[in-house]
DNA sequence: CTGTTAGCGCTTTCAT
DNA sequence: ATGAAAGCGCTAACAG
């Protein structure tokens, strides 16, 4: 069943069939409601393949992301996908498991599919992998880079914000031992917010030592490990800010499995606000970096891109900050 | 760039070059190689709408899931995802947010991107909506459901085994005043959980009393409001299963809220096994549900059905077991 | 306002 | 083993 069958049932050209179905004024009402009644009646779906051939555009985007289980990522891949559904837009998912390897894989994907946009969600995004896009002339959207190719937009997301915040925060309630742990160093968002830490301490009139900075890697089990290093110094930290919430919890459970409580002995920061922050015991203190708005945002950028309004820059900020919870207390 | 490129750069005709991608054997090695290279030098991608267009197969797969954000979810998706991609096929992934009704949406993008396939891992799936697959003669694979029309399959989850399991371990920690909180009773999967706490209390000769069933929501805030309402209760149970691990997380908080402790004055079990399971305090005694082997399990149907070798009976199964941790204790 | 028609890029007979 | 050519279902330019 297609577009003929259509025109058959309702009397008309397929031109006019395809002109009702995309909405052309240039349609009189009453052909246009015939045509209607027939598309019903035969329950006629247009067929996408075949409008993409001819039109060029796919309506897909792709959304390449670091790993959907991590927790950071669904609730940005579910705005992302309502914002796109809603304005009639596919969205092919890539997972990219951390490895700029598998990205060229995810790059092919998007350029088979024909997507007409990329949203680059991940921080191990190689400029040099995604040239090839950038020759397809597909635009792209990267969170937290600062490629400044054509038809490409920058998402920036202000982290020192956030960690001024909690800095703030834990100096107001006299901590000033504070120790932080890193996400991975390959990951620019991981030195961004290591370099946020560092700079907001120094100019607080604290030089931090190298030993209350750990490295972890984004999960729960960097999280442990660091925190189970920084027990063991001679003198621990009083509090401690982690990169992301996966390693806060993790450096929780590794406080717990110390015997020390949080926030009685030891006072916890994390960054991400995932869901699961506000249930742990205690409730997580934390940096809120807001998916909805990421999503929006990007998609936003995304279409500008693709009806080539670019007015000149296109960059945008997200701002983060310091949610108040249960795991940070005066010293 | 299209085939026409490089059948002119291989010296070529388009056919020769289709063949050539198609793996067809009716080429000879010299001119595959020559083809080869000319697809290589021109960095060609052939148009995956064009192919589906002409062949009608489009390679690309649905998955429809209740809600991304619940942890239950990415695991299933990325394992899905995983093998699709590594056999050349897309997934688009659609949400249904637990809404019978944004399942016809789900449903229509699936017939106009011509899926080859849809794997529904839902439980709200309401078999009308579905027919417009079925007409189009689109393979489903469902997850718990039990529906039987042509071209579809089952996956039947074995949750009374996992239950059973649970229920032989509470006995044998001396435990027989056993809550149960439900998960949302629409749900034909959270009805199959209950169904299996009530027969194994009965099959070992305890009658459940109507006040140790709770109704949660599958969701966290349903977990904290069933337990609030049976640690109110005159004569408390002494152990808990949650319908799954987020009503058990929440049940959780709510137990830390009183005053009391897990497993010292209550034992829990959840269900799912989810990431988050093995790091709550204490970590989450549960019943595993393997997403890995339901993914794969799903797409080896899907797959089956799409190259029509359904030699009869396409059922599947999958178990559950339990896996203790440390919310269980002897009474 | 409506119809006719030429492709979009590819696969697939049917010839050779 | 290879090529020529007919569409797949749709849109868009051109006529009217």
């Amino acid at each position: 069943m297609n577009i003929k069958e259509v025109a058959k049932l309702a009397k008309v050209s397929t031109a006019t069939v395809s002109r009702t179905i995309n909405g052309s004024d240039k349609v009189s009402a009453r052909t246009a409601e015939r045509v209607h009644k027939a598309i019903k009646e035969l329950n006629f779906y247009p067929n996408t393949h075949a409008r993409t051939l001819v039109s060029g555009r796919s309506r897909m985007l792709g959304l390449i992301i670091s790993d959907i289980t991590n927790p950071f990522f669904p609730e940005l891949v579910k705005h992302f996908e309502d914002q796109a559904v809603q304005k009639g837009l596919e969205v092919i998912i890539a997972n990219t498991d951390y490895k700029p390897k598998r990205m060229t894989e995810c790059i092919r994907r998007m350029v088979e599919r024909k997507v007409d946009g990329a949203a680059i969600m991940t921080s191990e995004a190689d400029p040099s992998l995604l040239s090839e896009l950038t020759r397809r002339d597909i635009p792209m959207v990267f969170m937290d880079t600062g490629t400044n190719s054509a038809r490409t937009a920058n998402i920036n997301i202000d982290y020192a914000q956030g960690i001024q915040e909690a800095l703030q925060h834990l100096f107001s309630l006299n901590h000033r031992r504070i120790a932080f742990i890193a996400g991975p160093l390959n990951l620019k968002s991981a030195r961004r917010r290591l370099d946020a830490f560092i700079s907001g301490m120094e100019s607080r009139g604290c030089a931090v030592e190298p030993e209350l900075i750990e490295k972890g890697d984004h999960r729960m089990e960097g999280g442990i490990a660091a925190m189970r290093n920084l027990l063991r110094l001679k003198e621990p930290p009083t509090a401690v800010i982690a990169s992301n919430d996966l390693t806060a919890i993790g450096a929780l459970g590794a406080i717990h499995d110390a015997g020390l409580e949080v926030p009685k002995h030891l006072s916890l920061v994390g960054f991400d606000d995932i869901s699961f922050a506000h249930l742990t015991q205690p409730p997580l203190t934390t940096i809120q970096l807001s998916r909805s708005q990421l999503a929006i945002t990007a998609l936003a950028a995304l279409e500008k891109l693709i009806r080539k309004e670019t007015g000149g820059v296109s960059d945008y900020s997200i701002s983060t900050h310091l949610i108040m919870r249960g795991s940070t207390r005066t010293l």
